[in-house]
DNA sequence: AGCACGCCGACT
DNA sequence: GTCGGCGTGCTC
């Protein structure tokens, strides 16, 4: 027999399958998707196999030293992913294998026995396992055939864990019964326990003086009770508004329309405060019923502790929750409450698509329309495109959420490639906020040169005085000021970057947004030594600014990714115990959050968002608008003022009306009409090097290469980030309606800098 | 990537 | 003589 392997060395040379021999013994053991060590030019290596076969046209084989694994560590499905990888977003086998475990496979993790069923254990196992349950120690080899046949016979189980044990759990106490103590120290803190009437962490009591060994004790005669949390379990504490668990008429008909023993993808186009969760949670139930489990993905900015507290409440210990703010081993915890079996359901980012059920009954994703669904590193996979080939290898639904769907996902709904499920009511019965828009040129004729127009202003003042909130939108990168020399007209750069430095005024210094670069501030510019240095383009110092001016008394809060830092859960307070009063900020309060009072949300300046360079602007600029409108009035009437140059924009008037429908019109006109998706598809190559010149004649060469074999191709360009970190880069974007990923990988290879794909 | 092989200069 | 510098070629 013969094994196909692929080796786990990252590099391209290497990326490829490589021919061994099984031996006679292995025979019996090996299955696809095993780790093997094989003796790779002149040296051992891990290796995964990817497939079985009995011949093999190399004449130099070499033999399988060592069947690492007992149970595939990669089953059929993610095999099958690997290789969907591997092919679409052009990357290594090594990359992609490491995507679909998890990166866990870098992380030392062991595998170990768990007895089931110890009557049937056969006598040499019995032997064995006393003394040794860890499967790498030397005893593992010489009963392997009797723990393969206990396994299959579900005797014994595999588990999966590893010897990180400080994983950040709370472990407190509670008090269970009383005895009469003889050890005084004991007693002691028996009564302390007893008088908290709460559970008592561990911390506390050693902080007390007391030693392990009298909790222990105290715990031994069952006394008292541990309780163990996990970080998130804190989420319980949080105060949820009440959670009406029962649907409404159309939430009933839309849990109702998913099938759930069938692939289907379900558009859940429900507006903001249509209670889309809700149906999640209901729908999640019925898989629960059925044994199955579920992935629920939301995009990182989302996944507050709210969110969370949603589910861990609706679910309890069922939920694996994914979090960016979890270490590298609460991230592997959870991880292995999935690989063991302990949860169900995993709510979670991008990455944790690939968490490795194997029973999967249904996949969500929530804000389908999100970006963050795309990774950013190579490979550039689609979380969304991943859910739908494993929501196919199940035969399960796989819903999209959304109050503002991508063109892309409407179209097919429309063409009942998805099966659309519309929400268009608030269960509350509370109204949408009704929005407003002001014209600013009017503002500049009237002679009003402040960032706040008077009708805004005005506005404010009322919401104030009526003890609400206001949260006013900004959106960042139209924001930032950079420093120019008036002088000579030189504007300071970062020196890794082709992008000017950012002014912070805070900090008085320097910073480059793309790699991080700091400097102090300059006074003399460093061309002409002239002492004229002046800043452009308008700060969100000078919104600040502005407000703070108008409304002296007001507490002001702003927040934005520097100044809030990960601190998320004190901004969130502050906000719902009405700490501040009007809340400046970026896309960061935009996303998902409910605050009682805040009844006003004024856009500075909606416009900045038209001037990317993308063909879906408009989309995520609709959906962006929207979701800052959701923010006003949530519980009580609210209302909406967007500042714009450009009143006629048929974005900004669909969103007066919050009219999705009205935009999609209108949009997929345009589309149609320049030939972008959902007509034709888009796939970005960007090519990078150190060496400009060579970034250069490669993007050239390959351009024509693709051009030769009549590919439709639009560039080579720079990059709009052109050189970033010392790193050029050139983009080519290829336009069709079917590709052929062979060839185009083929000419790919040919090139002699660094390749990324990424689809648009 | 990283190991072996090989060809050359420097040193106990 | 032979130790070790790194340039080149190859990995089932």
């Amino acid at each position: 027999m013969i094994a196909e392997v692929i080796v786990d060395i990252d590099t391209q040379a290497l990326d490829q399958v490589y021919d061994y021999k099984v031996s006679k013994e292995d025979e019996l053991n090996l299955k696809v998707g095993m780790r093997v060590l094989v003796n790779f030019n002149a040296r051992n290596v891990i290796a995964f196999v990817m497939s079985l076969k009995e011949d093999s046209t190399y004449d130099k084989l070499k033999t399988i030293t060592k069947v690492i694994d007992i149970v595939p560590i990669l089953n059929q499905e993610q095999l099958d992913l690997v290789k969907f990888i591997k092919i679409n977003y052009y990357t290594s086998y090594q990359k992609a294998i490491n995507l679909v475990l998890g990166n866990i496979n870098k992380i030392n993790v062991k595998q170990y026995l768990r007895v089931l069923d110890k009557e049937n254990l056969s006598l040499n196992l019995k032997e064995v396992l006393k003394r040794e349950s860890n499967l790498y120690k030397k005893e593992y080899d010489k009963y392997k055939k009797d723990i393969v046949e206990a396994i299959n016979k579900g005797i014994i189980k595999l588990e999966i864990t590893t010897n990180i044990n400080k994983l950040k759990e709370e472990i407190s106490y509670i008090y269970l019964n009383d005895e009469n103590l003889k050890s005084k120290k004991s007693k002691e803190l028996l009564n302390y326990i007893k008088n908290s009437n709460k559970a008592v962490t561990k911390e506390e009591i050693l902080a007390l003086g007391y030693k392990v060994d009298n909790i222990k004790y105290l715990e031994s005669r069952n006394l008292i009770k541990v309780i163990k949390k996990d970080i998130f379990n804190d989420i319980d504490t949080i105060k949820l508004n009440n959670i009406e668990l029962t649907p409404t008429i159309e939430q009933k008909e839309a849990i109702n329309r998913v099938k759930l023993n069938h692939y289907k993808t379900y558009l859940l186009h429900g507006i903001t405060g249509s209670g889309k969760t809700l149906v999640y949670i209901n729908l999640i139930k019925e898989v629960l019923k059925k044994d199955k489990e579920v992935i629920v993905l939301v995009p990182e900015i989302s996944l507050t502790p709210q969110l969370a507290a949603v589910f861990k409440n609706a679910f309890k210990d069922d939920v694996a929750i994914f979090h960016s703010k979890l270490t590298k081993n609460e991230r592997l915890s959870e991880y292995l409450k999935i690989k063991n079996k302990l949860v169900k359901i995993v709510l979670g980012p991008r990455s944790a698509i690939f968490m490795p059920f194997t029973n999967l009954g249904l996949i969500i994703v929530d804000e389908e329309q999100e970006d963050s669904y795309v990774s950013e590193n190579s490979p550039s996979y689609d979380a969304r495109v991943i859910a739908l080939k494993r929501a196919e290898f199940y035969n399960i639904p796989l819903i999209l959420g959304t109050a503002t769907p991508r063109v892309i996902s409407y179209f097919k709904a429309l063409n009942k490639e998805y099966e659309l499920l519309s929400l268009t009511k608030r269960p509350t019965k509370q109204t949408l906020p009704k929005v407003s828009l002001v014209d600013m040129r009017e503002e500049l004729k009237n002679k009003n040169i402040s960032t706040i127009s008077y009708k805004l202003e005005d506005e404010i003042r009322k919401t104030l005085e009526k003890k609400e909130q206001v949260i006013l939108f900004y959106n960042k990168r139209g924001y930032a000021s950079s420093v120019m020399c008036r002088d000579c007209g030189y504007i300071i750069k970062c020196p890794h970057c082709d992008m000017p430095l950012t002014y912070h005024k805070n900090r008085q210094s320097l910073v480059c947004h793309l790699c991080g670069y700091q400097m102090r501030n300059v006074v003399i510019c460093p061309k002409c030594h002239s002492k004229r240095i002046r800043y452009v383009g308008l700060g969100t110092e000078k919104i600040v600014g502005d407000v703070v001016r108008l409304f002296k008394d007001a507490r002001i809060y702003r927040v934005d990714s520097d100044s809030i830092g990960s601190d998320y859960n004190l901004f969130y307070d502050k906000i719902k115990n009405k700490e501040v009063d009007i809340v400046i900020g970026t896309q960061l309060i935009a996303k998902g959050l409910d605050f009682n009072d805040v009844t006003l949300v004024g856009v500075i300046n909606a416009d900045l968002g038209f001037f990317y360079p993308r063909y879906d602007a408009n989309e995520n600029n609709f959906a962006l608008l929207e979701q800052v409108s959701g923010r006003a009035g949530r519980h009580k009437e609210g209302q909406v003022i967007i500042q714009t140059y450009n009143t006629n924009n048929f974005v900004l008037n669909a969103v007066i009306n919050h009219d999705y429908k009205m935009f999609y019109d209108e949009e997929i006109k345009q589309r149609r009409l320049l030939d972008n998706p959902p007509f034709k598809k888009i796939l970005k190559i960007i090519l990078s090097d150190s060496n400009i010149n060579l970034v250069k004649s490669e993007a050239l060469k390959l351009a024509c290469k693709l051009e030769k074999a009549s590919f439709n191709i639009i560039g080579p360009s720079e990059a709009v980030y052109f050189k970033v970190n010392n790193v050029y880069y050139y983009e080519i974007y290829l336009k069709y309606v079917k590709i052929n990923l062979e060839l185009l990988t083929s000419i790919l290879n040919t090139s002699q800098v660094y390749l990324k794909i990424m689809y648009l």
